[in-house]
DNA sequence: ACCTGAACACCGTTCAAGT
DNA sequence: ACCTGAACACCGTTCAAGT
């Protein structure tokens, strides 16, 4: 029977679990799809919108509103849920981190918006509010990464040396996550009680 | 006459700046160098190898000792360069973040211990203040990877709209870079003078 | 030691033609 | 409207064999 784009995105997502996105290429979606690889592209334009759908999918837990008053609290949940997200499929920070750069996914923008009204709750210039957002989710993006990275190949190679093999690197220890965040959330406390030209930011060019 | 590997990442690079990361391939990269593409694989491992490679020829003048005493300056300067470094290449930024993650670059480490020192300096308790640096990396990747695409979009279909273009993108205002510098610089005299368990980075997990 | 030739196992994308 | 077949123009990597 016939194809529909949610079927294409729901495969597309499954083979990204179970193998990684490596493996995702259309020719092998079109095949587990029992298509030929050009039926794809009456749905997807190229491979970039598939990707950029699929992040979304990724992402689809990550979105909505966030009930806190404090925006501390409302920036630490949207950190956590998205990582949490990400953390949530194999190579679900590398595929959302490229389609964030390549502006194909729809549910960054709405997480950024999130993150700039809180930057904005915290007393933040407007002006500069969408750049405290973008700087945390350069943070979470470029710190799950890693992270991801980290805990798929020590599950590959793993399952006998039960010894430490996760609280050696720095992305692992106890709330490593956490401290970043800190330090990005104290920044904004500082901009948003000394709104603008810090001795800091004035010393550049 | 004899192949080196200095010419093969000279000539990786050269292709780099010409025609951006898309076409630099082995096979590309062998015919440019009038030798077959199983020849390159003398001399380099495999592609992540070269790429890692080219990445540091890039990193080059980012490296080396930055000499101020004030750890604020020593950061920005630091900070100042890489970001010059990435926008000195055709996609150098996104070159450079690929072969981070990969962990093929070896002066990203280097990259990280002079802002892990000035962490230190900072007062940033040793345990944390690697992560401070790669929280710090993390932002001059993401930012420039977003600045640079921008960059290179509106470098190719522009020379004819002389309007605005540029003013009109968040990342590309004033001093737009600076601003989410200062806000981890900030975030970091913070941690410096009040070093553990503060209550932002308590109510996470 | 260094390189060629040839193969292996793939890619993304397009498009006339079919139903 | 939706899909096939077939092509176009490529990939990274390996490896016996040559010099």
């Amino acid at each position: 029977m016939q194809l529909h784009k949610r079927d294409v995105i729901r495969k597309a997502t499954e083979i990204l679990d179970n193998f990684g996105i490596a493996d995702l290429t259309m020719r092998r979606l079109a095949r587990e799809l029992d298509v030929t690889a050009g039926a794809l592209y009456w749905h997807v334009a190229n491979k970039q919108e598939l990707l950029g759908a699929v992040a979304d999918e990724v992402l689809r837990p990550a979105v909505g509103p966030v009930s806190a008053e404090d925006w501390r609290e409302r920036t630490v949940t949207a950190c956590i849920r998205l990582r949490d997200a990400l953390l949530s499929h194999t190579d679900g920070a590398e595929l959302v981190s490229a389609s964030f750069a390549s502006g194909q996914s729809a549910s960054m923008p709405q997480i950024l918006n999130l993150l700039t009204t809180a930057a904005e709750d915290a007393g933040v210039p407007q002006a500069q509010a969408e750049l405290a957002a973008r700087t945390i989710v350069y943070y979470v993006l470029g710190f799950t990464v890693d992270e991801q990275s980290r805990l798929q190949w020590d599950a590959a190679g793993a399952a006998l040396p039960p010894e430490q093999s996760m609280l050696d690197s720095p992305a692992c220890q106890p709330d490593t996550f956490g401290f970043g965040l800190a330090l990005l959330i104290d920044g904004m406390s500082v901009r948003g009680s000394r709104p603008m030209g810090s001795p800091s930011e004035r010393r550049l060019n």
